[in-house]
DNA sequence: TGCCGTTATGCAAAGATAAACATATCGGTA
DNA sequence: TACCGATATGTTTATCTTTGCATAACGGCA
């Protein structure tokens, strides 16, 4: 047998989880809301984000008008009716938003790996 | 009036949550219970530190046996009746993990912030 | 040995959260 | 104008989480 390291392997992820909150706390928008904004994006319907995040329309769309609410301004514009029965794209605001953040979590993936790997050192020690 | 900034403040927070968790998802450590170890060190009874979390006892002693059962190892000495009707201490493990936690909290804590003043800047340009 | 306060644990009740269901509205198009 | 499919929203059900209650075991101490 070769050597091997400690046998107390710290064998256990670290997981994290954003959201952005009003002062007062009562409103979020979670990383729910950026997945459902990405598939409007993709998708051009509310509906059709809300399936494909496997979440209910209802709440999709409750979660949806919360943020705006939070924020202060729309982060899509909806029509009802037409061609197609109605669709939801994103605001230019929506689109920075998704922009920021996917800089932003990327940062933060890095920083949480590299903060892993410290913490599993020290736990393997 | 002189110049002022954009209007379009983005005046939200950024948040974070961080926890532990087995590689099939299950078992999770969860801020709670650091601040249930914490509690612990500090008061020497688990159904001291639930009280101090404001959590019922019976949710802090299922949260702290799955996070044992979890690692592999106790988090936790405990011992029942006795003088003072028994009482709880960290193992030397759990003081390790608290310490190795608390560098990493502070540390995310930092990029965090900095990630959250970039995604701002970007907001409101 | 009976009491105290804590650990330990099952089970029922209560609360919170999300899904499901039910309609209504809208505006192109057949 | 009737139909389609998506938005919009209230109401009811189901699910998941946490609390609360009950009860047992334990071991110093009066």
């Amino acid at each position: 047998m070769g050597k091997r390291g400690k046998s107390n392997r710290f064998n256990v992820f670290l997981n994290y989880k954003l959201w952005l909150s009003s002062m007062s706390g009562d409103g979020i928008i979670s990383e729910e809301v950026y997945t459902l904004l990405n598939g409007i994006r993709d998708k051009g319907s509310l509906k059709a984000a809300a399936e494909a995040a496997d979440i209910s329309y209802r709440k999709a769309w409750g979660d949806l008008k919360q943020a705006e609410s939070m924020l202060g301004y729309d982060l899509t514009e909806k029509t009802r009716g037409g061609k197609k029965g109605g669709h939801s794209e994103l605001t230019p605001a929506a689109k920075k938003l998704l922009e920021a953040y996917a800089a932003l979590q990327e940062k933060l993936d890095d920083a949480v790996e590299e903060a892993y790997l410290e913490l599993k050192k020290k736990m393997e020690n």
